[in-house]
DNA sequence: GATGTCAATTCATACTACAAATTGTGAACG
DNA sequence: CGTTCACAATTTGTAGTATGAATTGACATC
């Protein structure tokens, strides 16, 4: 994997024959979730038929609903028969979907967007680093000591190996936690995770101060102190929250 | 809505043909998904090929590859040419989607799972009401205090109404709080508002005390209390971790 | 003005055909 | 005997077409 990234198709965007024959339906999916996204289709709207679509997006129809399938599976749409394809209202979509979640981010300007994912993340993480001091099994452990050493090494280098790190990092203390609940909000993470490196230009001597911070999560959930862990997250989720929020347009 | 029923065809549960020519899509995608839950296609295993599988539930391969689209959307299954299709890890899974969760929650007999899901409740709704008093709208309070009023006349008649105007009271809440975080955990509440029904006899009795706990936390939210809006609700959860804790196997 | 009937539109399902990709087999060669 | 290359078989991916079913909207009738 190169990291973040989730596709990777050469770089053929929309011309629909060529080498890009190949995935019509993950492009054709992006295209779809970024044209409702973007708002050219907003909440309660119509969509064209699928005809229309199909041919407009240079398709089969059968390939074209594939897609739409997809979508109705994120809560994006609905469609019934004479009715058309209606879009519904974002209270309905599935933003922790990598890919909804993703181009989202792409499209929004709202600080609170951000904010709100932070604030969840402030909430979760802490608590799961307890319940992983608690209760992690020496592989867990082995797992979230194993992230650490890959962000020291990282460290030196550059942003792609930091970031794959500061994720599997993460990642590893959710799993650890053994609550399937705080694993959904894995791609949460992820996304917050780009999202600061997308907006925040992070000198490299703010590294060492969250190396810093990570090394002292570790050390408490290693040697099972839950309250400790859980302190350790908050300032380490803290740093990250005023990151971002300088970052941001004020309030 | 009836509540808290997700689909509502009439009563025809497996009869592949007959009235139940329509929404095909609907009981393919729950058969499809059941048989992956139950086991009986368990992680890592190859499915039939798609012709196969057609044929056994009797739909034709185009609507099967639909139906099949949302499998692929939820995280359970990954199809590659000549390959055939796998079964993902359960870490893989979308377990907040409403009908996966369903599906989950009546074939497994894990405590644990149970638990996980209050621990997660425990957590982010109280988070949610201090911030619902924080910040929460005129329009906001006056859903919540609805859904009390509700729950208030259903206690004397039964159960279904009560439930459902139950779900209504915390998701008012968590949409009180404006993160959008929260609110991909509504699936969740609902889910466990159901297990609590189906694992407990609850008496009518009890449901004196829950509505007191209900309206501590609606009177702390129109106050204004942060604080006290989420040691209220922090009470109420504990109540429902009691019950469900109780008619779990002992630990 | 209200109501019932009918036709047009749109999604839903089915069937068929072919393309693309990958895996496994087997032959050729070192 | 082991390794590598090429080819064939299998399975998913995409396309095209046809038909069914449901709902809406208009029209006619009362």
């Amino acid at each position: 994997m190169t990291g973040l990234n989730g596709t990777r198709r050469p770089a053929a965007p929309g011309s629909s024959d060529a080498a890009g024959k190949r995935r019509v339906r993950e492009t054709l999916l992006q295209r779809v979730i970024e044209e409702i996204v973007s708002g050219r289709f907003p909440e309660g709207a119509i969509l064209p038929n699928e005809a229309e679509l199909a041919e407009r997006f240079g398709v089969s129809r059968t390939s074209l609903r594939e897609a739409m399938q997809h979508v109705v599976a994120q809560g994006m749409i609905r469609s019934r028969t004479r009715a058309g394809t209606m879009v519904l209202p974002r209270s309905n979509w599935n933003y922790l979907d990598p890919l909804v979640l993703d181009i989202v981010l792409r499209h929004t300007t709202d600080p609170q967007f951000y904010l709100s994912l932070i604030d969840a993340r402030q909430l979760l993480e802490p608590a799961a680093a307890a319940q992983a001091a608690a209760s992690a099994t020496e592989a867990d452990l082995q797992a979230i000591a194993e992230a650490y050493d890959e962000m020291v090494e990282a460290n030196s280098r550059d942003t792609e190996e930091w970031s794959a790190a500061d994720l599997k990092f993460h990642t590893a203390i959710i799993d650890a936690s053994g609550n399937w609940v705080y694993r959904q909000f894995v791609t949460a993470i992820r996304a917050a995770l780009l999202a600061s490196f997308r907006l925040t230009n992070r000198a490299s001597q703010s590294h060492e101060d969250a190396l810093r911070m990570h090394r002292d999560v570790v050390e408490a959930i290693r040697t099972r102190r839950p309250d400790a862990s859980r302190h350790a997250m908050q300032r380490l989720i803290g740093l990250a929250r005023s990151e971002i929020a300088d970052a941001l347009p004020r309030d």
